[in-house]
DNA sequence: ATTGCTGTTGCAAACGATTGCAGTCGAGCG
DNA sequence: CGCTCGACTGCAATCGTTTGCAACAGCAAT
């Protein structure tokens, strides 16, 4: 299992490597200030000066200290995206969706140029988000997903202006966020399951996420304009290792009284999707089931997964935008975006 | 689409912020030096002083600026993540199974109270890795995967000792990679259709990246060793969008010529198994097929799927371990870890 | 009364860049 | 010849911390 334990390399040291801009400049027989605006192709130091002095940090490997600079001109070209783990603890980390829309938000990122740091979040303790956002390193931050968090991250909201949050807006938030629809969401996962003929419906799903109980209450909005057709809802956790045990269980409890499931998240659909396979029952013929989402998965499942869709990637434009015009100093609107069915077999 | 144009917010300011250490220190009658110790929670200074000067800092949220006290220290607590985009142009970034190990590295990182930072890379130049390390802003770096950059990785590592790479080893490398035996898993991917009586079988992959290579080498290895079974290549790009078609395309081509696939990576395979489902074909009747990785998604298609395990979390954990001792100024060996054979249905 | 601690605090030098301002030097012009 | 101007370059302050060293007070021991 280990191997190459063998001898360390002959460590060559072709030249001494210079540690910094002052070193440089004793070498080129010129002052720091004159290395700095060379390296930085100013256009007030003498071409040729300022070619001899390029050429000799690229022979040495030397490139000015980013943390120097950064703390001078007071900008780090760094974003900060986080995720707040309110109540689902472990491993959210690794949640799919968290996991694409880091995706796309981490190529529009380095697109514009910006680096990305993923910070160490405490939670449990009121100030995670002060620490980050003060922490002196960051031009400004994304959130994906407010769990429960929303009182911390009003409060810091207020203060801070460069902070963009993925999640569901209400009227009376004073923060800028970027999200789905959730409630309409809802009411489409619904109204399709509904529209297929199916009336014993059933929410899987944990409310506690505003975005999720936004999506219950769209759900129940189709139910409700539908004479004879009930909702159940049925308390889903969102992280992968409890949660096929929790559908297994709800499916199990509640046998053939159901007969359409809305799901608050495609994990949570393809979960169910084998559940039912394992215990024979046929999709969409018996139960139909509707995911919420739209990752990639939803159309390698078999069936194919019928979903509400997120536009991830439009998500992901519109935070950075909106990130950028606040590091810019200007207040930017929030964004709601508008899901869409997509229909395929499940449902 | 857009709403909540009205009002700003009120604009509450309680207190005047605190801008640095030293405006803290007049407030509190004492010296900058002071003031750094006692928020350090150093024991030099008198406890009452050291709890009346934190008691303005809370109270003003206020928190030294970490750009500042990284530079002075000289260390920076941040790790680099990065994947060389070497032949895979796009949106390799979301390739599960990068996402993956990334989300297990971002666990053990932050466990252990690092920082995360996705860097910038620019392929097709042959210092993206010398400016990510000489930047000044990392303690060390993770990549995720050699790509076609051998040479690049070879030439920082040695003079970066920090440096800590996924992927396969070679006896002459002197990068430290953590990495599974890609040709055992290979051979035990190949082995298992064999001795479920296939004989001709076909490998889905793309042999430019070096595990995938290695991948084949084993899979050849188990035919060579069993008269009368063939294996022909078929070229498939790792990037989510190209592969569906290819895999389809294979497909295709081949017909019933085969009855067994070696999939060089779990997504292949599952993009293999919906274009079979989709053709009619029965899995593992009529043809069977093999993944690798092992990742979540395996566990829930349809027939599940049959694959090569590779202990993500055990290298995330590895991986980071070496870094820290690489750090500290150790050096340590390369691991390679041993694959396992995960059998469900598909093969 | 001197010496020697001990427990606190202040001073000032780092860390490694950037940049406004001032200085130098030669050329050009009246 | 004196003056101005432009093109470079150097000086030194600045960004916000940390930390070695010195200083100082109070107190016990000599």
């Amino acid at each position: 299992m280990t191997i190459d334990r063998d001898s360390p390399p002959p460590a060559e040291a072709p030249r001494p490597r210079i540690r910094n801009i002052a070193e440089l400049a004793k070498m080129a027989g010129v002052s720091a200030g004159t290395v700095s605006r060379a390296l930085a192709g100013k256009s007030l130091v003498n071409v040729e000066t300022r070619d001899r002095i390029q050429g000799i940090a690229r022979e040495h490997g030397f490139r000015p200290n980013q943390m120097a600079r950064r703390l001078r001109v007071q900008q780090t070209g760094v974003i900060g995206v986080v995720i707040p783990l309110g109540h689902e603890r472990r491993q959210h980390i690794s949640d799919p969706f968290f996991m694409t829309l880091f995706g796309y938000l981490a190529d529009e990122l380095t697109e514009s140029g910006h680096d990305l740091m993923l910070s160490r979040v405490i939670p449990g303790d009121g100030e995670w988000l002060d620490r980050i956002v003060d922490s002196g390193m960051l031009d400004g931050a994304l959130l994906i997903g407010q769990s429960d968090q929303i009182d911390v991250i009003e409060s810091v909201a207020s203060r801070y202006l460069p902070l963009v949050v993925w999640g569901s807006h209400r009227p009376h938030h004073r923060h800028c966020t970027v999200g789905t629809d959730n409630r309409a969401g809802g009411k489409l996962s619904a109204a399709r399951l509904i529209a297929q003929g199916k009336s014993r419906l059933a929410f899987f799903g944990d409310t506690h996420a505003p975005e999720i109980a936004d999506r219950l209450a769209g759900a129940n909005e189709a139910v409700d304009a539908a004479p004879g057709v009930s909702l159940r809802v049925f308390p889903t956790h969102l992280s992968n290792d409890e949660m096929a045990d929790e559908v297994a269980r709800h499916l199990d409890q509640a046998g053939l009284d159901i007969d359409g499931v809305v799901a608050a998240s495609d994990m949570i659909a393809v979960n169910t999707l084998s559940a039912l396979h394992k215990r024979g029952i046929s999709v969409p013929g018996q139960v139909a089931v509707v995911g919420f989402d739209d990752l990639p998965i939803a159309s390698q499942t078999m069936p194919g997964l019928t979903t509400v869709r997120q536009d991830i990637a439009g998500g992901a434009k519109a935070m950075v935008a909106a990130l950028m015009e606040r590091i810019a100093g200007r207040e930017t609107p929030s964004t709601v975006l508008p899901p869409t069915l997509i229909v395929r077999e499940s449902a």
